[in-house]
DNA sequence: GCAAATTAATGATTTATTCAAG
DNA sequence: CTTGAATAAATCATTAATTTGC
């Protein structure tokens, strides 16, 4: 058996077993529950650990920020950077119109499938990852929010009267239709509210492959997209 | 019995009153910019949105389905089984101590390529996701920093050497070295401060092509994994 | 001894906050 | 200042370990 160098430190004790000291299933041992595999025979985890932790960057550079983590590069000299497409997503007119429209519709946090949609769709105006969609969603909910709990708190009748501003020409924006009646956010979503249905999760299960929940759709209902005035009220 | 009797819904804050609409582009209309396309005609967003609306949600099929992609088979057998594709990861032995490994080695957030990697490796162990790597960092930092700070406020001086209490006694478990002096959380990170590194980021961008950023690995440096003690404090 | 009920731990999501590009 | 991007905090949900009653 190969030892392995970078356990040297503390990891010689043995290969397989011992593993989280403290953070051992505070109860009880439960050493073996794998389902399978594991009990073959440990393939002795000689993966390269030194891929993992980041190789290059030796020197270190930040002392001083350390305040709390790293969050801001101290010193964003030297741009060399190979930049390929380093900016960040620039949406287009229609890109927006489409997401809001969207959003309007009842949809807040749409899944993997969703998102990825979206993303070939908006990618007829623009550039654009799914990534993208899926932020779009997460800070326009999250805005959308706060604005109306600022607008709520501080200005009750807002002297300027902000809506008056520029309605689309082209459609009256049933804006006002939407609101989630007052009973809050309401996170009306869009009825996905199946009983055990995982619930919705982010993009990241496009990773390897989609084995998670979600892909569901199995038939296409014909349910208008936007539950506009649901109730009348 | 679970008894979420949790707070199911209760967000209500504040009603909401008034939303969407005045939400267009600020600054300038900006009617067609995109890169290309779009000259063309627009495509008069004519896309189904009925599919993005989630239309099902009816009858949740989902029951035994699938497992999809379960990706192992190997263990006909038995015992439990990874039931359908509903559950949630369930590391293995090996594969917590490898994830630990690797925190304590300073790893705290992986980038996409780091995820992957480790995720290939962790496979060797039992079933595991990208995902589950990612959240287990997100998670095992987080939980990490807050009972710390419990500790810390709860008993400053601790008079007891709370690391008395019972180191196992199979092995004397280092833990006291991974602590982090208790100079705050400190976040070692891994010396990912590189200047305009895109930062990390998260697995998200597997999606479509990893067309973001990371991916920088220009090279193996052999330098070691443990930035234990760096310094020698 | 076993299985339902409890409880502690923790995996997975969502929300809030922060940072920085433009 | 707006807003895309990223991270941290809070929350929800499910599993494993313990306890409890038989």
């Amino acid at each position: 058996m190969k030892v392995h160098q970078f356990t040297r430190g503390f990891w010689e004790h043995e290969p397989s077993l011992t593993l989280g000291c403290k953070r051992l299933r505070p109860l009880a041992p439960k050493i073996s529950n794998n389902t399978d595999h594991s009990t073959t025979n440990t393939p002795s985890l000689s993966f390269d650990l030194k891929s993992f932790i980041r190789p290059e960057s030796a020197s270190r550079i930040n002392l001083a920020s350390s305040d709390d983590n790293k969050k801001d590069p101290p010193s964003p000299q030297g741009q060399v950077e190979t930049l390929p497409g380093g900016t960040r997503w620039n949406p287009t007119q229609e890109q927006i119109g489409i997401l809001e429209m969207l959003y309007r519709g009842g949809m807040r946090t749409p899944n993997a499938q969703q998102i990825e949609q979206i993303t070939i769709q908006l990618g007829k105006y623009g550039k654009i990852e799914g990534k993208n969609v899926f932020y779009w969603f997460q800070n326009h909910k999250a805005r959308e929010r706060q604005k109306q709990k600022r607008n709520s708190l501080g200005l009750v009748h807002s002297p300027r009267t902000p809506t008056t501003t520029l309605v689309s020409p082209t459609f009256s924006c049933i804006t006002t239709l939407d609101t989630p009646k007052r009973g809050e956010v309401m996170e009306r979503d869009q009825g996905d509210h199946s009983p055990l249905k995982k619930s919705r999760s982010w993009p990241l299960e496009y990773i390897e492959e989609q084995n998670w929940s979600m892909c569901k759709e199995e038939e296409h209902k014909t349910l208008e997209l936007f539950p506009l005035h649901p109730e009348g009220r």
